[in-house]
DNA sequence: GAAGTATATGTCATATATGACATATTAACA
DNA sequence: TGTTAATATGTCATATATGACATATACTTC
């Protein structure tokens, strides 16, 4: 794994710690990580469009402010159901949601 | 999605098309629900093509073959993350896995 | 028919995600 | 500086998803 990769994983919390655990990772782990980082800037960027505060896309998505943070920064807690949830809310598609490739 | 609606759609068996308006669900909704139903399909299409049986599928995922049986049928308790995790492990993009056009 | 193989269904204890809340940090502006 | 709005972080009780298991159904092949 390149080190721009690993450092985006640690960056939004996803790493423990050392880089033996990052070779763990297998290749379907790592896209599924980096899906999930993919909808998380997807999703900041179409509540910016949308100039919504996280609390009015909380209220719309009846979650609150602070998972709206969390999804926005792709922390390991958020699931994919929320982060698509919110994305069809702000009324993305699902394709629209992933944007560009992700490599497998 | 509030449990009451899951329930309803529950007992509806899911997959009526149309059901959006008899079920009093929103756009959002209904694409949701769509799409998990395209990647339960999207799944089983993959799991066949790879000439797998569920219980294969079950142990490449480190999951069982019942909730793999769930999956493919778009049981309402399985997530759009295990869906895509399963179909990320038999080689699909996440483009892929995100399935088909899904209009909202 | 029996026996084997694949898939479906139901249940449950446990694991994980959730909204809510408090609080901290940041940013913009007087 | 101080004040306000926006965003981030930490925690927790509850809700939901999970793998595992039992068992049922379906479909072969003998």
């Amino acid at each position: 794994m390149d080190s721009k990769k690993r450092q985006k994983l640690e960056e939004a919390g996803w790493a423990i710690g050392s880089a033996e655990e990052f070779l763990e990772l297998t290749p379907e782990e790592a896209a599924y990580i980096e899906l999930k980082l993919n909808l998380a800037r997807n999703l900041h960027a179409a509540r910016q469009e949308k100039q919504l505060t996280q609390s009015a896309l909380a209220r719309l998505i009846h979650s609150s402010q602070s998972r709206v943070a969390k999804m926005e920064k792709g922390d390991p807690t958020v699931s994919l159901d929320l982060l698509v949830r919110a994305l069809l809310a702000l009324g993305k598609t699902p394709q629209d949601a992933m944007g560009e490739s992700v490599k497998v």
